[in-house]
DNA sequence: GATCGCAGGTCTCAATTAGGGACCTTTCGA
DNA sequence: TCGAAAGGTCCCTAATTGAGACCTGCGATC
């Protein structure tokens, strides 16, 4: 496994972070942070979380909104993101029982690095675009 | 093709944005912005961004440094990368002919939000490790 | 009192995608 | 004459994904 660059985070703080990291001694062929950023970076996780983003939603809601992901692919998606702690999953004793997934904290606090994302890329689309039409003219 | 729902993009200038969009007339079946984010954040373009984002490096150089990548995964990423205007391939008349590939005005400009969601990851990984291993114990 | 539908899944099988590694081309050096 | 190096391509196998049938338990329907 491919660890992250320490120059990759960039100067002051961040390099201070890399440093404490090795200070805790990890290893470099397993590389944590790349574990959680494929993760979160996954195709579907991506979307799960904009979804749920402004409130809670259940399974088939997220079907339905989501028309191209498949129930498989939904599922695990949904386990990943309560495993890693970013979303809840709440079971409700109703009949039929629903179950209803939110962000926890931790899941609202990643939405600000992640809707920049999203936003630079909404920002950016036509520059993309312009780029891949001139690359597919060769 | 699911589109990204307006609301993911927050207030302000991102629902102007969105609202641009569809002035523009979009196929709500064939979102833009998924397939730009898509590749963005797939695996190894991440990977290979963080590789090149200090310095312009070669195709044999990125395939020390990302021990874990196959060739034909490089390439792959590489092309995508170049033909999204992203990053520059460049060719470089040696003996044998070397190849350097380094970021675009437009994929240095991407880095800042890339930046930070990695280092979002960084310093939150313990809470998601944390809660990885609660999730694994039941 | 059979059956339909719903919620939230699981399971199986086929199709797509990724990985491993042999092979290619040109030129230089031993 | 052989091998190495750079930057790939190509083929075959392994892993991942997607489509969709099926499951469970209960309440309403006919």
């Amino acid at each position: 496994m491919t660890t992250l660059p320490e120059s990759n985070l960039g100067a002051g703080s961040r390099r201070a972070r890399i440093a404490a990291w090795q200070a805790e001694g990890f290893d470099p062929h397993n590389c944590p942070v790349r574990s959680i950023l494929d993760q979160i970076t996954a195709k579907w996780t991506v979307l799960i979380l904009l979804e749920v983003q402004e409130e809670p939603k259940r399974f088939n809601m997220l079907l339905r909104s989501l028309p191209d992901i498949s129930r498989r692919m939904l599922t695990q998606g949904l386990r990943d993101l309560e495993r890693n702690g970013l979303l809840r999953r709440t079971v409700f004793d109703t009949r039929p029982p629903g179950v209803e997934y939110a962000l926890t904290e931790l899941g609202r606090a990643l939405m600000t690095p992640l809707l920049a994302l999203v936003d630079w890329v909404a920002a950016n689309r036509e520059s993309v675009y312009d780029s891949r039409r001139r690359f597919d003219e060769q």
